[in-house]
DNA sequence: CGGTGTGTTGAAAGGTGTCAATGCTAGTGG
DNA sequence: CCACTAGCATTGACACCTTTCAACACACCG
Protein backbone atom coordinates (compact mmCIF):
# COMPACT_ATOMS: atom_id res chain seq x y z
CA UNK A 1 0.00 0.00 0.00
CA UNK A 2 3.00 2.45 -0.41
CA UNK A 3 1.34 4.03 -3.02
CA UNK A 4 -1.41 5.53 -0.92
CA UNK A 5 1.68 7.07 1.14
CA UNK A 6 2.54 9.09 -1.68
CA UNK A 7 2.31 12.94 -1.39
CA UNK A 8 1.50 15.46 -3.98
CA UNK A 9 4.32 17.27 -5.72
CA UNK A 10 6.92 15.12 -3.70
CA UNK A 11 10.13 16.12 -4.65
CA UNK A 12 12.57 13.57 -6.67
CA UNK A 13 15.23 13.78 -4.32
CA UNK A 14 13.02 12.08 -1.87
CA UNK A 15 11.32 9.09 -4.50
CA UNK A 16 12.82 8.17 -7.66
CA UNK A 17 10.92 10.88 -10.26
CA UNK A 18 10.41 7.69 -12.75
CA UNK A 19 8.84 5.68 -9.82
CA UNK A 20 6.60 8.53 -8.93
CA UNK A 21 5.30 7.90 -12.91
CA UNK A 22 4.76 4.58 -12.49
CA UNK A 23 3.17 4.61 -9.79
CA UNK A 24 0.78 7.96 -10.54
CA UNK A 25 -1.87 6.93 -13.09
CA UNK A 26 -2.72 10.80 -14.29
CA UNK A 27 1.21 11.29 -15.22
CA UNK A 28 1.57 8.10 -16.65
CA UNK A 29 -1.25 8.43 -19.15
CA UNK A 30 0.88 12.04 -20.18
CA UNK A 31 3.93 9.93 -20.92
CA UNK A 32 2.06 7.77 -22.78
CA UNK A 33 1.18 10.93 -25.39
CA UNK A 34 4.19 12.91 -25.14
CA UNK A 35 7.49 13.21 -23.41
CA UNK A 36 7.58 15.04 -20.14
CA UNK A 37 10.06 17.43 -19.61
CA UNK A 38 10.79 18.38 -15.65
CA UNK A 39 9.22 21.34 -15.27
CA UNK A 40 5.92 19.60 -16.90
CA UNK A 41 6.22 17.45 -14.78
CA UNK A 42 6.40 19.68 -11.80
CA UNK A 43 3.26 21.61 -13.13
CA UNK A 44 1.13 18.85 -13.36
CA UNK A 45 2.49 17.50 -10.08
CA UNK A 46 1.30 20.83 -8.97
CA UNK A 47 -1.74 20.28 -9.92
CA UNK A 48 -2.70 17.54 -7.45
CA UNK A 49 -2.75 19.44 -4.02
CA UNK A 50 -6.05 18.23 -2.09
CA UNK A 51 -6.36 14.32 -1.87
CA UNK A 52 -10.03 13.29 -0.80
CA UNK A 53 -11.70 10.06 -0.56
CA UNK A 54 -15.22 9.14 -1.05
CA UNK A 55 -16.92 5.92 0.08
CA UNK A 56 -18.96 3.92 -2.64
CA UNK A 57 -22.04 5.23 -4.20
CA UNK A 58 -21.01 8.66 -3.12
CA UNK A 59 -21.97 11.57 -5.06
CA UNK A 60 -19.16 13.80 -5.98
CA UNK A 61 -20.68 16.45 -7.56
CA UNK A 62 -24.19 16.76 -8.86
CA UNK A 63 -25.57 18.70 -12.11
CA UNK A 64 -27.78 20.67 -10.04
CA UNK A 65 -25.13 22.56 -8.53
CA UNK A 66 -22.38 24.94 -9.25
CA UNK A 67 -19.19 23.09 -9.89
CA UNK A 68 -15.95 24.61 -8.40
CA UNK A 69 -13.80 22.17 -8.29
CA UNK A 70 -12.03 19.93 -11.29
CA UNK A 71 -10.85 16.23 -10.10
CA UNK A 72 -8.26 13.61 -11.18
CA UNK A 73 -8.79 10.42 -9.79
CA UNK A 74 -6.22 7.96 -8.16
CA UNK A 75 -8.34 5.17 -7.64
CA UNK A 76 -11.97 3.74 -7.88
CA UNK A 77 -14.63 3.79 -10.41
CA UNK A 78 -16.81 7.00 -11.20
CA UNK A 79 -19.85 7.19 -13.23
CA UNK A 80 -21.22 10.50 -14.79
CA UNK A 81 -24.97 10.09 -15.48
CA UNK A 82 -27.76 12.13 -16.13
CA UNK A 83 -31.31 11.68 -14.24
CA UNK A 84 -34.75 12.71 -16.13
CA UNK A 85 -37.51 14.03 -14.42
CA UNK A 86 -38.95 10.31 -13.83
CA UNK A 87 -36.75 8.79 -12.65
CA UNK A 88 -35.15 7.41 -15.58
CA UNK A 89 -31.20 7.06 -15.20
CA UNK A 90 -28.91 6.64 -18.13
CA UNK A 91 -24.98 6.43 -17.53
CA UNK A 92 -22.90 8.62 -20.07
CA UNK A 93 -19.89 7.59 -19.06
CA UNK A 94 -16.94 5.42 -16.54
CA UNK A 95 -14.09 7.38 -15.26
CA UNK A 96 -11.30 5.47 -14.10
CA UNK A 97 -7.71 6.17 -12.62
CA UNK A 98 -5.81 9.01 -14.41
CA UNK A 99 -9.18 10.45 -15.99
CA UNK A 100 -10.06 14.18 -14.82
CA UNK A 101 -13.58 14.69 -13.76
CA UNK A 102 -15.13 18.20 -14.59
CA UNK A 103 -12.95 19.68 -16.67
CA UNK A 104 -16.33 21.45 -17.55
CA UNK A 105 -15.57 23.74 -14.38
CA UNK A 106 -12.85 25.55 -16.41
CA UNK A 107 -15.66 26.98 -18.92
CA UNK A 108 -19.05 26.06 -17.23
CA UNK A 109 -20.58 27.45 -14.06
CA UNK A 110 -22.42 23.81 -13.38
CA UNK A 111 -21.82 20.75 -14.57
CA UNK A 112 -23.33 18.60 -18.07
CA UNK A 113 -23.55 15.18 -15.83
CA UNK A 114 -23.57 14.53 -11.90
CA UNK A 115 -21.17 12.10 -10.97
CA UNK A 116 -20.98 9.24 -8.60
CA UNK A 117 -18.43 6.86 -6.82
CA UNK A 118 -19.10 3.15 -8.08
CA UNK A 119 -16.37 1.56 -5.77
CA UNK A 120 -14.81 3.59 -2.87
CA UNK A 121 -12.80 6.07 -4.47
CA UNK A 122 -9.82 8.70 -3.87
CA UNK A 123 -9.44 12.13 -6.06
CA UNK A 124 -7.22 14.50 -6.41
CA UNK A 125 -9.40 18.41 -5.91
CA UNK A 126 -8.08 20.63 -8.75
CA UNK A 127 -8.78 24.56 -8.93
CA UNK A 128 -10.31 24.88 -12.00
CA UNK A 129 -8.46 28.07 -12.19
CA UNK A 130 -5.40 26.54 -11.69
CA UNK A 131 -5.49 24.20 -14.96
CA UNK A 132 -6.61 27.38 -16.77
CA UNK A 133 -3.24 28.51 -15.60
CA UNK A 134 -1.82 25.56 -17.00
CA UNK A 135 -2.94 26.59 -20.36
CA UNK A 136 -0.81 29.56 -19.79
CA UNK A 137 2.53 27.81 -18.31
CA UNK A 138 2.58 25.28 -20.87
CA UNK A 139 1.06 25.11 -24.28
CA UNK A 140 1.95 21.32 -25.26
CA UNK A 141 0.17 20.00 -21.68
CA UNK A 142 -2.85 21.80 -22.67
CA UNK A 143 -2.70 19.71 -26.28
CA UNK A 144 -2.66 17.00 -23.98
CA UNK A 145 -5.27 18.06 -21.89
CA UNK A 146 -7.15 18.50 -24.50
CA UNK A 147 -5.99 14.82 -25.59
CA UNK A 148 -7.97 13.16 -23.53
CA UNK A 149 -11.23 15.20 -23.82
CA UNK A 150 -11.13 13.85 -27.43
CA UNK A 151 -10.29 10.53 -26.06
CA UNK A 152 -13.14 11.26 -24.02
CA UNK A 153 -15.26 11.74 -26.57
CA UNK A 154 -14.28 8.73 -28.97
CA UNK A 155 -15.39 6.59 -25.83
CA UNK A 156 -18.90 8.45 -26.11
CA UNK A 157 -19.02 7.79 -29.49
CA UNK A 158 -18.31 4.04 -29.49
CA UNK A 159 -21.15 4.46 -26.04
CA UNK A 160 -23.43 5.45 -28.91
CA UNK A 161 -22.82 2.90 -31.26
CA UNK A 162 -23.04 0.19 -29.05
CA UNK A 163 -26.55 1.80 -27.65
CA UNK A 164 -28.10 2.55 -30.71
CA UNK A 165 -27.26 -0.54 -32.70
CA UNK A 166 -26.24 -3.06 -31.03
CA UNK A 167 -28.79 -5.45 -29.23
CA UNK A 168 -28.47 -6.84 -25.57
CA UNK A 169 -25.60 -9.39 -26.16
CA UNK A 170 -23.44 -6.97 -28.05
CA UNK A 171 -23.48 -3.92 -26.04
CA UNK A 172 -22.79 -6.34 -23.31
CA UNK A 173 -19.93 -7.75 -24.29
CA UNK A 174 -18.69 -4.44 -25.65
CA UNK A 175 -18.97 -2.49 -22.34
CA UNK A 176 -17.05 -5.04 -20.71
CA UNK A 177 -14.35 -4.93 -23.36
CA UNK A 178 -13.93 -1.27 -23.36
CA UNK A 179 -13.22 -1.66 -19.39
CA UNK A 180 -11.10 -4.57 -19.75
CA UNK A 181 -8.95 -2.62 -22.23
CA UNK A 182 -8.80 0.61 -20.34
CA UNK A 183 -7.62 -1.50 -16.80
CA UNK A 184 -5.47 -3.02 -18.48
CA UNK A 185 -3.63 0.05 -19.35
CA UNK A 186 -3.87 0.68 -15.94
CA UNK A 187 -2.26 -2.93 -14.95
CA UNK A 188 -5.23 -3.60 -13.55
CA UNK A 189 -5.74 -6.98 -15.31
CA UNK A 190 -4.45 -10.15 -14.65
CA UNK A 191 -4.46 -12.74 -16.99
CA UNK A 192 -7.91 -11.60 -18.68
CA UNK A 193 -9.57 -11.15 -14.67
CA UNK A 194 -10.22 -7.78 -13.15
CA UNK A 195 -12.18 -6.19 -10.74
CA UNK A 196 -15.58 -5.75 -11.95
CA UNK A 197 -17.52 -3.55 -9.52
CA UNK A 198 -20.82 -2.95 -11.88
CA UNK A 199 -24.21 -4.14 -10.49
CA UNK A 200 -26.55 -5.15 -13.16
CA UNK A 201 -28.57 -2.17 -12.06
CA UNK A 202 -25.30 -0.13 -13.27
CA UNK A 203 -24.99 -1.69 -16.51
CA UNK A 204 -28.58 -1.65 -17.21
CA UNK A 205 -28.14 2.61 -16.87
CA UNK A 206 -25.45 2.55 -18.73
CA UNK A 207 -26.37 0.65 -21.78
CA UNK A 208 -30.52 1.66 -21.91
CA UNK A 209 -31.96 -2.02 -20.78
CA UNK A 210 -33.32 -3.43 -17.81
CA UNK A 211 -31.82 -5.08 -14.82
CA UNK A 212 -34.48 -7.57 -15.53
CA UNK A 213 -33.36 -8.03 -19.31
CA UNK A 214 -29.43 -7.31 -17.92
CA UNK A 215 -29.60 -10.53 -16.05
CA UNK A 216 -30.97 -12.94 -18.69
CA UNK A 217 -28.33 -11.87 -21.29
CA UNK A 218 -25.30 -11.98 -18.60
CA UNK A 219 -27.01 -15.43 -17.57
CA UNK A 220 -27.06 -16.17 -21.29
CA UNK A 221 -23.55 -15.67 -21.57
CA UNK A 222 -22.18 -17.60 -18.84
CA UNK A 223 -24.23 -20.52 -20.23
CA UNK A 224 -22.11 -20.04 -23.11
CA UNK A 225 -18.91 -19.62 -21.79
CA UNK A 226 -18.07 -16.15 -22.77
CA UNK A 227 -17.56 -14.76 -19.47
CA UNK A 228 -17.20 -16.12 -16.19
CA UNK A 229 -18.48 -13.36 -13.62
CA UNK A 230 -19.26 -13.83 -9.38
CA UNK A 231 -18.25 -11.52 -6.74
CA UNK A 232 -17.66 -8.65 -8.39
CA UNK A 233 -14.80 -10.10 -10.17
CA UNK A 234 -15.14 -10.67 -14.31
CA UNK A 235 -13.02 -13.32 -16.29
CA UNK A 236 -13.09 -13.50 -19.81
CA UNK A 237 -12.38 -17.12 -21.29
CA UNK A 238 -11.88 -16.76 -24.84
CA UNK A 239 -11.03 -13.11 -25.38
CA UNK A 240 -11.40 -13.57 -29.23
CA UNK A 241 -15.03 -15.24 -29.30
CA UNK A 242 -16.21 -12.75 -27.42
CA UNK A 243 -13.92 -9.45 -29.33
CA UNK A 244 -15.79 -11.02 -32.17
CA UNK A 245 -19.39 -10.74 -30.39
CA UNK A 246 -19.13 -7.30 -29.88
CA UNK A 247 -17.44 -6.14 -32.65
CA UNK A 248 -14.68 -4.36 -30.76
CA UNK A 249 -11.53 -2.64 -31.51
CA UNK A 250 -9.70 -1.46 -28.90
CA UNK A 251 -8.05 1.52 -31.38
CA UNK A 252 -9.72 4.12 -29.72
CA UNK A 253 -8.89 3.73 -26.50
CA UNK A 254 -5.06 3.80 -27.92
CA UNK A 255 -3.16 7.02 -28.25
CA UNK A 256 -1.16 6.98 -31.48
CA UNK A 257 2.60 7.41 -31.31
CA UNK A 258 3.00 9.55 -33.71
CA UNK A 259 1.01 12.15 -33.83
CA UNK A 260 0.96 15.67 -35.18
CA UNK A 261 0.85 16.89 -31.39
CA UNK A 262 4.47 14.70 -30.51
CA UNK A 263 5.98 16.13 -33.37
CA UNK A 264 5.89 19.43 -33.46
CA UNK A 265 7.17 21.86 -30.57
CA UNK A 266 8.96 18.36 -29.33
CA UNK A 267 12.09 20.84 -28.64
CA UNK A 268 9.79 22.92 -26.18
CA UNK A 269 10.07 20.32 -23.93
CA UNK A 270 11.24 21.70 -20.72
CA UNK B 1 -25.22 35.73 -51.43
CA UNK B 2 -23.00 38.23 -50.37
CA UNK B 3 -21.54 36.19 -47.65
CA UNK B 4 -20.32 33.68 -49.77
CA UNK B 5 -17.15 36.04 -51.05
CA UNK B 6 -16.36 37.51 -48.12
CA UNK B 7 -12.27 36.57 -48.13
CA UNK B 8 -10.59 34.90 -45.13
CA UNK B 9 -8.30 37.18 -43.32
CA UNK B 10 -10.07 40.45 -44.80
CA UNK B 11 -8.92 43.36 -43.49
CA UNK B 12 -11.09 45.43 -41.15
CA UNK B 13 -9.98 48.70 -43.51
CA UNK B 14 -12.25 46.79 -45.96
CA UNK B 15 -14.86 45.24 -44.08
CA UNK B 16 -16.10 46.47 -41.03
CA UNK B 17 -15.00 44.14 -38.67
CA UNK B 18 -18.11 43.97 -36.33
CA UNK B 19 -20.22 42.99 -39.75
CA UNK B 20 -17.39 40.22 -40.21
CA UNK B 21 -18.23 38.58 -37.02
CA UNK B 22 -21.88 38.66 -37.80
CA UNK B 23 -21.49 36.81 -40.95
CA UNK B 24 -19.05 34.52 -39.98
CA UNK B 25 -20.47 31.47 -37.37
CA UNK B 26 -17.06 30.09 -36.47
CA UNK B 27 -15.88 33.68 -35.16
CA UNK B 28 -19.57 34.58 -33.81
CA UNK B 29 -19.75 31.50 -31.62
CA UNK B 30 -16.21 32.60 -30.25
CA UNK B 31 -17.72 35.86 -29.06
CA UNK B 32 -20.11 34.55 -27.44
CA UNK B 33 -17.91 33.18 -24.85
CA UNK B 34 -14.54 35.81 -24.82
CA UNK B 35 -14.06 39.09 -25.82
CA UNK B 36 -12.06 38.84 -28.47
CA UNK B 37 -8.89 41.20 -28.97
CA UNK B 38 -7.69 42.28 -32.65
CA UNK B 39 -4.57 40.03 -32.64
CA UNK B 40 -6.59 37.33 -31.42
CA UNK B 41 -9.55 38.06 -34.10
CA UNK B 42 -6.21 37.59 -36.66
CA UNK B 43 -5.22 34.46 -35.17
CA UNK B 44 -8.47 33.07 -35.64
CA UNK B 45 -9.15 34.47 -39.41
CA UNK B 46 -5.75 32.95 -40.29
CA UNK B 47 -7.00 29.42 -39.68
CA UNK B 48 -9.59 30.29 -42.23
CA UNK B 49 -6.98 29.65 -45.17
CA UNK B 50 -8.80 26.87 -47.84
CA UNK B 51 -12.52 27.06 -48.33
CA UNK B 52 -13.56 23.99 -50.06
CA UNK B 53 -17.68 22.74 -51.33
CA UNK B 54 -18.69 19.36 -51.28
CA UNK B 55 -22.07 18.03 -52.55
CA UNK B 56 -24.85 16.90 -50.71
CA UNK B 57 -24.04 13.05 -49.53
CA UNK B 58 -20.34 12.88 -49.65
CA UNK B 59 -18.15 12.18 -47.91
CA UNK B 60 -15.65 14.73 -46.54
CA UNK B 61 -13.07 12.24 -44.87
CA UNK B 62 -13.33 8.28 -43.72
CA UNK B 63 -12.34 6.70 -40.37
CA UNK B 64 -10.69 4.40 -42.85
CA UNK B 65 -7.88 7.12 -43.51
CA UNK B 66 -5.74 8.97 -41.94
CA UNK B 67 -7.08 12.59 -41.73
CA UNK B 68 -4.61 15.23 -42.42
CA UNK B 69 -6.84 18.34 -42.22
CA UNK B 70 -9.26 20.18 -39.19
CA UNK B 71 -12.36 21.63 -40.70
CA UNK B 72 -14.26 24.69 -39.51
CA UNK B 73 -17.61 24.60 -41.58
CA UNK B 74 -19.06 27.66 -43.07
CA UNK B 75 -22.27 26.32 -44.05
CA UNK B 76 -23.91 23.25 -44.67
CA UNK B 77 -24.68 20.23 -42.16
CA UNK B 78 -22.27 17.40 -41.96
CA UNK B 79 -22.77 13.98 -39.99
CA UNK B 80 -20.06 12.43 -37.88
CA UNK B 81 -21.15 8.70 -38.33
CA UNK B 82 -19.94 5.10 -37.55
CA UNK B 83 -20.19 2.22 -39.33
CA UNK B 84 -20.83 -1.28 -38.12
CA UNK B 85 -18.92 -4.16 -40.37
CA UNK B 86 -22.73 -5.57 -41.16
CA UNK B 87 -23.88 -2.01 -42.63
CA UNK B 88 -25.41 -1.04 -39.44
CA UNK B 89 -24.84 3.05 -39.18
CA UNK B 90 -25.11 5.07 -36.44
CA UNK B 91 -24.76 8.79 -36.12
CA UNK B 92 -23.01 9.96 -33.69
CA UNK B 93 -23.24 13.99 -34.15
CA UNK B 94 -24.20 16.70 -36.08
CA UNK B 95 -21.84 19.51 -36.96
CA UNK B 96 -23.20 22.97 -38.43
CA UNK B 97 -21.78 26.11 -39.43
CA UNK B 98 -19.33 27.82 -36.66
CA UNK B 99 -18.29 24.27 -35.82
CA UNK B 100 -14.79 22.07 -36.15
CA UNK B 101 -14.57 19.11 -37.70
CA UNK B 102 -11.60 16.32 -36.84
CA UNK B 103 -10.01 18.24 -34.06
CA UNK B 104 -8.74 14.54 -33.57
CA UNK B 105 -5.99 15.67 -36.18
CA UNK B 106 -4.18 17.68 -33.70
CA UNK B 107 -3.74 14.44 -31.32
CA UNK B 108 -4.56 11.27 -33.51
CA UNK B 109 -3.60 9.79 -37.12
CA UNK B 110 -6.97 8.57 -38.38
CA UNK B 111 -9.95 10.29 -36.99
CA UNK B 112 -12.78 8.39 -34.83
CA UNK B 113 -15.63 8.58 -36.99
CA UNK B 114 -16.10 9.49 -40.39
CA UNK B 115 -17.85 12.63 -41.87
CA UNK B 116 -20.34 13.14 -44.41
CA UNK B 117 -22.74 15.96 -46.15
CA UNK B 118 -25.81 16.08 -45.51
CA UNK B 119 -26.67 19.37 -47.34
CA UNK B 120 -24.18 21.26 -49.87
CA UNK B 121 -21.78 22.40 -47.42
CA UNK B 122 -18.70 24.59 -47.64
CA UNK B 123 -15.97 24.24 -45.10
CA UNK B 124 -12.78 25.86 -44.14
CA UNK B 125 -9.52 23.50 -44.34
CA UNK B 126 -7.35 24.33 -41.86
CA UNK B 127 -3.89 22.60 -40.86
CA UNK B 128 -4.00 20.69 -37.63
CA UNK B 129 -0.37 21.99 -37.16
CA UNK B 130 -1.43 25.47 -37.26
CA UNK B 131 -4.18 24.48 -34.86
CA UNK B 132 -1.28 23.43 -32.62
CA UNK B 133 0.25 26.86 -33.00
CA UNK B 134 -3.23 28.40 -31.91
CA UNK B 135 -1.95 26.91 -28.17
CA UNK B 136 1.17 28.51 -28.46
CA UNK B 137 0.39 31.43 -29.64
CA UNK B 138 -3.08 32.23 -27.52
CA UNK B 139 -4.08 30.29 -24.23
CA UNK B 140 -6.74 31.89 -24.21
CA UNK B 141 -8.23 30.97 -27.59
CA UNK B 142 -6.90 27.36 -26.75
CA UNK B 143 -9.33 27.11 -24.09
CA UNK B 144 -11.97 28.42 -25.91
CA UNK B 145 -11.44 25.71 -28.04
CA UNK B 146 -11.18 23.19 -25.30
CA UNK B 147 -14.38 24.63 -24.82
CA UNK B 148 -15.77 23.90 -28.11
CA UNK B 149 -14.99 20.34 -27.34
CA UNK B 150 -16.59 20.64 -23.89
CA UNK B 151 -20.00 21.56 -25.73
CA UNK B 152 -19.53 18.52 -27.97
CA UNK B 153 -19.48 16.45 -25.18
CA UNK B 154 -22.47 18.02 -23.74
CA UNK B 155 -24.73 17.68 -26.96
CA UNK B 156 -22.99 13.80 -27.16
CA UNK B 157 -23.70 13.24 -23.46
CA UNK B 158 -27.85 14.59 -24.29
CA UNK B 159 -27.50 12.31 -26.96
CA UNK B 160 -26.80 8.97 -25.38
CA UNK B 161 -29.71 10.04 -22.85
CA UNK B 162 -32.36 10.04 -25.81
CA UNK B 163 -31.11 7.02 -27.16
CA UNK B 164 -31.04 4.54 -23.92
CA UNK B 165 -33.84 6.32 -22.09
CA UNK B 166 -35.78 7.74 -24.03
CA UNK B 167 -38.82 5.98 -26.27
CA UNK B 168 -39.19 6.82 -30.20
CA UNK B 169 -41.42 9.97 -29.81
CA UNK B 170 -39.67 11.80 -26.65
CA UNK B 171 -35.85 10.94 -28.47
CA UNK B 172 -37.44 12.59 -32.07
CA UNK B 173 -38.74 15.23 -30.23
CA UNK B 174 -35.53 15.87 -27.88
CA UNK B 175 -33.36 15.97 -31.77
CA UNK B 176 -35.68 18.33 -33.46
CA UNK B 177 -35.65 20.72 -30.63
CA UNK B 178 -32.02 20.58 -29.92
CA UNK B 179 -30.86 20.67 -33.89
CA UNK B 180 -33.42 24.04 -33.30
CA UNK B 181 -31.68 25.50 -30.63
CA UNK B 182 -28.53 25.15 -32.26
CA UNK B 183 -29.86 26.81 -35.56
CA UNK B 184 -31.67 29.47 -33.80
CA UNK B 185 -28.01 30.56 -32.16
CA UNK B 186 -26.91 30.93 -35.55
CA UNK B 187 -30.36 32.89 -37.12
CA UNK B 188 -31.44 30.15 -39.33
CA UNK B 189 -34.98 29.99 -37.63
CA UNK B 190 -37.79 32.62 -38.06
CA UNK B 191 -40.94 31.91 -36.29
CA UNK B 192 -40.15 28.37 -35.32
CA UNK B 193 -39.30 26.97 -38.91
CA UNK B 194 -36.46 26.10 -40.15
CA UNK B 195 -34.65 24.22 -42.75
CA UNK B 196 -34.43 20.56 -41.65
CA UNK B 197 -32.65 18.14 -44.43
CA UNK B 198 -32.58 15.38 -42.46
CA UNK B 199 -34.54 12.12 -44.36
CA UNK B 200 -36.32 9.71 -42.12
CA UNK B 201 -33.76 7.39 -42.75
CA UNK B 202 -30.98 9.52 -41.33
CA UNK B 203 -33.12 10.62 -38.32
CA UNK B 204 -33.24 6.71 -37.68
CA UNK B 205 -29.75 6.18 -37.77
CA UNK B 206 -29.28 8.95 -35.43
CA UNK B 207 -31.15 7.69 -32.66
CA UNK B 208 -30.90 4.02 -32.85
CA UNK B 209 -34.56 3.04 -34.86
CA UNK B 210 -35.83 2.05 -37.98
CA UNK B 211 -36.50 4.43 -40.79
CA UNK B 212 -40.14 2.42 -40.77
CA UNK B 213 -40.46 3.30 -36.83
CA UNK B 214 -39.96 6.81 -37.76
CA UNK B 215 -42.01 7.51 -40.08
CA UNK B 216 -44.90 6.06 -37.72
CA UNK B 217 -43.74 8.27 -35.03
CA UNK B 218 -43.54 11.43 -37.75
CA UNK B 219 -46.62 10.86 -38.79
CA UNK B 220 -48.47 10.46 -35.48
CA UNK B 221 -46.55 13.86 -34.26
CA UNK B 222 -47.79 15.45 -37.53
CA UNK B 223 -51.40 14.36 -36.45
CA UNK B 224 -51.07 15.28 -33.27
CA UNK B 225 -50.07 18.97 -34.10
CA UNK B 226 -46.75 18.17 -32.82
CA UNK B 227 -44.74 19.66 -35.76
CA UNK B 228 -45.38 20.11 -39.34
CA UNK B 229 -43.02 19.03 -41.51
CA UNK B 230 -42.29 18.68 -45.11
CA UNK B 231 -40.17 19.94 -47.88
CA UNK B 232 -37.22 19.80 -45.87
CA UNK B 233 -38.78 22.11 -43.64
CA UNK B 234 -39.89 21.91 -39.70
CA UNK B 235 -42.40 24.03 -38.01
CA UNK B 236 -42.91 23.70 -34.45
CA UNK B 237 -46.17 24.68 -33.46
CA UNK B 238 -46.63 24.61 -30.36
CA UNK B 239 -43.11 25.07 -28.74
CA UNK B 240 -43.84 24.33 -25.07
CA UNK B 241 -45.88 21.01 -25.84
CA UNK B 242 -42.87 19.33 -27.46
CA UNK B 243 -40.27 20.91 -25.09
CA UNK B 244 -42.74 18.91 -22.31
CA UNK B 245 -43.03 15.77 -24.19
CA UNK B 246 -38.84 15.87 -24.91
CA UNK B 247 -37.93 16.73 -21.25
CA UNK B 248 -35.59 19.26 -23.41
CA UNK B 249 -34.06 22.10 -21.81
CA UNK B 250 -31.27 23.99 -24.24
CA UNK B 251 -29.20 24.77 -21.36
CA UNK B 252 -26.29 22.60 -22.21
CA UNK B 253 -26.26 24.45 -25.75
CA UNK B 254 -25.60 27.92 -23.92
CA UNK B 255 -22.32 29.16 -22.79
CA UNK B 256 -22.60 30.41 -19.92
CA UNK B 257 -21.86 34.35 -19.35
CA UNK B 258 -19.12 34.12 -16.61
CA UNK B 259 -17.20 30.77 -16.19
CA UNK B 260 -13.24 30.81 -14.99
CA UNK B 261 -12.14 31.61 -18.41
CA UNK B 262 -14.16 34.54 -19.44
CA UNK B 263 -12.43 36.17 -15.87
CA UNK B 264 -9.23 34.85 -15.32
CA UNK B 265 -6.49 36.63 -18.21
CA UNK B 266 -9.43 38.82 -19.01
CA UNK B 267 -6.60 41.39 -19.01
CA UNK B 268 -4.72 39.73 -21.15
CA UNK B 269 -7.03 40.47 -24.52
CA UNK B 270 -5.06 41.38 -27.30
C1' DC C 1 -39.05 6.97 -69.84
C1' DG C 2 -37.21 4.06 -66.32
C1' DG C 3 -34.39 4.38 -62.25
C1' DT C 4 -33.46 6.00 -57.78
C1' DG C 5 -34.30 8.03 -53.43
C1' DT C 6 -37.69 8.97 -50.17
C1' DG C 7 -42.02 8.50 -47.81
C1' DT C 8 -46.00 5.48 -46.42
C1' DT C 9 -48.61 1.55 -44.79
C1' DG C 10 -49.91 -3.33 -43.18
C1' DA C 11 -49.14 -7.69 -40.86
C1' DA C 12 -46.42 -10.56 -38.22
C1' DA C 13 -42.31 -11.64 -35.40
C1' DG C 14 -39.19 -10.66 -31.86
C1' DG C 15 -36.45 -8.25 -28.60
C1' DT C 16 -37.05 -5.81 -24.51
C1' DG C 17 -39.88 -3.93 -20.81
C1' DT C 18 -43.15 -4.50 -16.96
C1' DC C 19 -44.82 -6.59 -12.94
C1' DA C 20 -44.26 -9.60 -9.37
C1' DA C 21 -42.20 -12.90 -6.50
C1' DT C 22 -38.22 -15.42 -4.54
C1' DG C 23 -33.51 -16.41 -2.97
C1' DC C 24 -29.21 -15.05 -1.32
C1' DT C 25 -25.69 -12.52 1.24
C1' DA C 26 -23.85 -9.08 4.20
C1' DG C 27 -24.55 -6.00 7.61
C1' DT C 28 -27.15 -4.22 11.73
C1' DG C 29 -28.97 -4.14 16.13
C1' DG C 30 -30.86 -6.38 19.96
C1' DC D 1 -26.30 -15.62 18.37
C1' DC D 2 -30.42 -14.62 16.01
C1' DA D 3 -34.04 -11.79 13.76
C1' DC D 4 -34.29 -8.28 10.53
C1' DT D 5 -33.30 -5.32 6.82
C1' DA D 6 -31.23 -3.69 2.56
C1' DG D 7 -29.14 -4.55 -1.66
C1' DC D 8 -28.49 -7.45 -5.35
C1' DA D 9 -29.34 -11.48 -8.37
C1' DT D 10 -32.77 -14.50 -10.49
C1' DT D 11 -36.99 -16.20 -12.77
C1' DG D 12 -41.71 -16.49 -14.95
C1' DA D 13 -45.57 -14.69 -17.48
C1' DC D 14 -47.26 -11.30 -20.21
C1' DA D 15 -47.54 -6.80 -22.69
C1' DC D 16 -45.70 -3.63 -25.76
C1' DC D 17 -42.52 -1.04 -28.39
C1' DT D 18 -39.86 -1.70 -32.24
C1' DT D 19 -38.20 -4.45 -36.02
C1' DT D 20 -38.67 -7.11 -40.14
C1' DC D 21 -40.49 -8.01 -44.56
C1' DA D 22 -43.05 -6.55 -48.24
C1' DA D 23 -45.46 -3.64 -51.13
C1' DC D 24 -46.75 0.67 -53.10
C1' DA D 25 -46.87 5.89 -53.98
C1' DC D 26 -44.56 9.86 -55.32
C1' DA D 27 -41.08 13.16 -56.96
C1' DC D 28 -37.01 14.02 -59.18
C1' DC D 29 -33.65 13.42 -62.81
C1' DG D 30 -30.59 12.02 -66.58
Amino acid sequence: MQVLTVTAGISSKFTGIIKYFMFNPFIKKFTTLLDLGSRETRILEGLQKTRRSFPARHRVYSAEEPLRSTYIIDQGWIAKYKLLEDGRQQIINYALPGDMLGIDAMVLEKPEHSTMTITGSTLWQVDPERLLDLFHESPRLATAICWCGTRESAIMGEHIVRIGRCNALESIAHLILELHSRLEMLGLVSGNEFEFPLTQDLIADTLGLTTVHVNRTLRKMSGNGLIKYSDSRMLIPDYGRLRLIAGFDPAYLEPDTKPPVTRRYADQIR
